[in-house]
DNA sequence: TATGAATGAGGTTTCATTCAT
DNA sequence: GATGAATGAAACCTCATTCAT
């Protein structure tokens, strides 16, 4: 499977009747907002990417703040949030003994969905601080989520005694922190330099477990 | 020292003789750009904003981007960087022992250091991924000597058996991705509720002291 | 008979074959025409309001300067003209000795059409002076057919000395005025207020019949 | 004194800072608005016509709405009610005897002022039915101060015996139908042809004399 | 016949920048 | 140095009209 009609049939999810001339705007509007930013992008500037009349970005989508939503809204309502989740229920039916082979599949899984949909992930983290709408989106639909989840898991790994006792949010912050920062390494700063892959992301896993081992009685 | 003071402090070092006119303008300039992003604000915005002409922005700087490499590229080439190393080197000079107090002490310094001055470092954030000569300007001035100094500093802990033997530059990445986890969750999540600061640094300490921490032989 | 009915019903006089989408485009186009004039009114909101397709009208009406002429030609030429002089036939073979009841069976029956068609009034109103087309039509079809009538009734009642010996233009422009006003005031500035139907038009009747009757000798 | 000089005397009443550019925009609009109606303008025809850059016309005015409402605003709120009562005020002080004296006064007047404000009045009526604020305005700052000032005179002259006794309403309704009807008769239906200004003046004010004096007892 | 996606010209408005004062 | 009117290119958006289905 592609990673373009992936992603569309991900922004297609609701919307399967759309028109070609619609999928090329919203492809060139992904690829345009992701390198340009959303307010330095002109609508004239999408239409001919796309291949389109200015007027036909607009019979679509009333204005050119409605395009952005209609990318940014469902990749976080339907396509970061439920994925995340339907993860972790795999993960936790496949019911991982170790935290650390939890945290295992958990990083390989994001990182691939971040390098599949990076300019659309991209998009969201420049634009959402400057739009409340998809900053109250963003908190409603992925970040609550996320924490109802991730509570459940860690309290279950805590019980086991593989986790400190701290707050999951605690947990969950220092997890994030270190998974996301992977990612932002490995895909913006050094996209191109000797990195490797694998022993990175061990030593990721393994700073993580470590860290948030408990103390020895 | 109040933080405006301190603020044009920063941006004056090299421009002693700046009218109190020009002041008001970067004052206003990066709060605007802070708040609404760069492409999204007007000169005629800030002009407003700082109580100004509108063309009395442009007798001191000739286009808008100027306006705002004015204020990033000072922020990075003699604020971030050299306060972060005149850091170190204090830290260095006064010889921590411990690993652990020497990331205490960057901890509480840095975080200090982004409450003062967020709206700035906001920008920066915001604006380098789509301006090529900031982005240079940040691997060459920040990133590069960030690199240079903590280099030393780590290999001198994994020297002493605290850290971990891997390369320094894994050490940064995830350091920093706590450190600077530590700080977003701090200033931009959970603005104003519940959080205890202390702790909550308490256990992102822990965290990479134990997770860099070398395994028992 | 529906106001409706017999708003289509002259419309329709000489185009029977007409489909239900193109009744529903008249209607839509005269309420729109008439609500925000002509020019401010798009021909998608019709087609919005008339339930149709956009290209519909197109089918119809070559453009919308023909959707407006084909409300607004009829309307003067078969609709007001006709009217006009039927009624006036009317009240000529009825031969009505007063000038005082001709004026009142003109403005009772003036008064019901015009509270029928107030709508397609107004547009003829607005955009005559913005068409020389419709100009034209207006002073060939309505305004010279009239004064042609009136003449001569006019003149049958100076025979009859019943009015003052002035030019029938004269007293065309004076009783129209008084009309005109009369319904004007009913329907555009007072149309809930205290006003007392019955004996403003006896006034106004008065107020013609006494300022056009000859001076005594 | 010109038209021109007197038209922009009035306009500039209370914003004797124009720039010259700024006449000519409002000058242009004028023209334009009362040629071709407002919805059918462009901004871009009024700067054109004005010799301005379009952008000039929007330092001054923010939207073509606003341009708009100050053209007609001050042309009912400065200009039409308080001229019109000034004049009134003249006319009762000069304590005109006969009803027939004012009557004339007051047609004489108006007729002056139409002639020299052809194109604002165009627009004002034009326009005003389509935009709720200056239908407010309008009854507001014209009509009820009209209104209150025509009562007393009206009433006085009543108490004279010169009126026949019906509501000051409705003395007003006849009177100013007939004037009205003389104006628009004049510039608008027949604006070259014969017409005998003075004698169809007298035939007015004869009419309305007439058909307001009081029945002989 | 009816549709509605597509068009592109043109509409209103914004904005960085210039320049006479 | 400071102003703010003026600019004109370009931004976002609308709309009458066309045409393949």
């Amino acid at each position: 499977m592609s990673e373009q009609s992936d992603f569309l049939d991900i922004l297609l999810e609701n919307h399967e009747n759309m028109t070609e001339k619609q999928k090329k705007i919203l492809e060139a509007a992904v690829e345009t907002f992701s390198e340009k930013g959303y307010a330095a992008t002109s609508t004239s500037e999408i239409a001919k990417k796309a291949g389109v009349a200015e007027g036909t970005i607009f019979r679509h989508y009333k204005t050119k703040k409605d395009l952005l939503l209609s990318i940014v809204a469902p990749t976080m309502a339907k396509l970061l949030a439920p994925f995340f989740i339907r993860d972790f229920n795999k993960v936790l039916l496949n019911d991982y003994g170790d935290f650390e082979d939890f945290l295992r599949a958990v990083i390989i899984n994001r990182m691939e969905f971040a390098k599949k949909h990076m300019p659309i992930l991209k998009i969201c983290l420049q634009e959402i601080p400057f739009h409340p709408e998809l900053k109250n989106q963003f908190i409603e639909h992925v970040f609550n989520k996320l924490i109802g989840r991730f509570k459940y898991i860690v309290e279950s790994y805590q019980k086991k005694g593989q986790i400190i006792d701290i707050p999951p949010t605690s947990v969950m912050r220092l997890s994030a922190s270190a998974i996301i920062g992977f990612i932002l390494a490995r895909t913006l700063l050094v996209p191109e330099s000797e990195w490797d892959d694998e022993q990175e992301m061990e030593r990721t896993i393994r700073f993580v477990v470590k860290g948030l081992s408990p103390d020895p009685k």
